[in-house]
DNA sequence: ATATTGACTTGGC
DNA sequence: TGCCAAGCCAATA
């Protein structure tokens, strides 16, 4: 990376690499992206991500399995919505991450 | 410059 | 499982 690269950059390198029907968590992207304990700031990057962005947003859930918009709001349809089409399944609004985590 | 707010996580019941 | 308190880090106000 070059010395002007910045940390959402470097989410959002690591982001466009997700593979269709795998997932990762808030934190997981974080770390693979070279910032270790910014699970926050992964989120916090994430929500200015301009609602046309190409990059695989839908492919990032919390830890626990879920997705992390509360349950029926447009945006936590919009994301479960394109996870099913990817092949994700879901037990009881969770995605079993043993399953479909992302292992680069 | 300080305070509040989140698309978070973990550890303890 | 589920709820809660703490700890976390940048964006916003």
């Amino acid at each position: 990376m070059t010395p002007t690269t910045t940390k959402a950059q470097q989410i959002w390198q690591v982001l466009g690499q997700i593979p269709c029907g795998k997932v990762v968590s808030y934190g997981q992207l974080a770390e693979l992206a070279g910032l270790p304990g910014y699970a926050r700031f992964a989120g916090t990057t994430l929500r200015q991500l301009p609602n046309d962005s190409a990059l695989p947003w839908h492919r990032v859930i919390n830890a626990s399995g879920r997705i992390s918009f509360p349950e029926g709001s447009p945006k936590f349809m919009v994301q479960k919505q394109r996870l099913q089409a990817e092949g994700v399944l879901f037990a009881n609004a969770r995605i079993l991450m043993a399953n479909y985590r992302w292992q680069p």
